[in-house]
DNA sequence: AAACGATTCAACCGCTACTAA
DNA sequence: CTTAGTAGCGGTTGAATCGTT
């Protein structure tokens, strides 16, 4: 048993769309609209699963879309939408002309989120770093704080293995020591790995 | 110049919400 | 009210591209 598939998988093509796909999609929705996707790459005369056509259609095709940067006034909004209702991507995009929930998702995750990481807040909850540890010191009994260290130590140690692996800074760490201010990054990627473990378990 | 890792973003997957019968 | 079909959403993946060594 299972869920029923939305097209039969092995007469449908996948991956990037070509011009062409591209061409016969835009040139169906003009003259016919986009009631019933199901159909439409059938009627289109595409190989195409029907989500796969919306997909295209909603984040690429569609003639309203912005395709370049965003602006700094979008960026901001962005940031203050997501500090009031998290990541309810299409929400977003709602109040953003032009712009795609996946767009609006992709330029979260890849730029966003580090730019206000970078700046020491916490792109999850919108707050400084420095008060949420102070959050988690004063809220929690010392048997808490000590198992969270322990859990965040461990998923530190995890890191910096890989990261000793992968930039073979173990040999440098020999060679100098170890230089002041060195370990401000893996102190950051504690803070949020405490932080994960804090929503894991407010979860459960 | 080549190899490798990091980044970006289009596309996919699986789930939920909605709607019509 | 129930059920089946469809649309939409958010998380994830992977190919293409870029940057670094």
């Amino acid at each position: 048993m299972g869920r029923i598939p939305c097209c039969e998988k092995d007469n449908v093509k996948r991956g990037q769309w070509t011009p062409e796909e591209d061409n016969k999609l835009s040139s169906y929705i003009a003259q016919h609209g986009t009631r019933n996707w199901r159909l439409i790459p059938k009627n289109a005369g595409l190989q195409r699963c029907g989500k796969s056509c919306r997909l295209r259609w909603t984040n690429y095709l569609r003639p309203d879309l912005k395709h370049g940067q965003f602006s700094d006034t979008e960026e901001q909004t962005i940031v203050k939408l997501h500090s009031v209702v998290g990541n309810r991507w299409s929400l977003i995009a709602a109040q953003l002309p032009g712009r795609t929930d996946n767009d609006v998702k992709n330029h979260w995750n890849t730029k966003l989120k580090k730019k206000l990481s970078g700046m020491g807040i916490d792109p999850v909850t919108h707050k400084p770093f420095s008060h949420l540890m102070a959050e988690i010191a004063t809220t929690l009994a010392p048997p808490q704080v000590a198992h969270l260290a322990e859990a965040a130590l461990g998923c530190f140690k995890d890191e910096m293995l890989h990261l000793l692996t992968k930039k073979r800074i173990d040999f440098q760490f020999q060679q100098s020591g170890i230089a002041p201010g060195t370990l401000q990054q893996p102190l950051t990627l504690q803070v949020i790995k405490t932080k994960r473990t804090i929503r894991l378990r407010r979860s459960n």
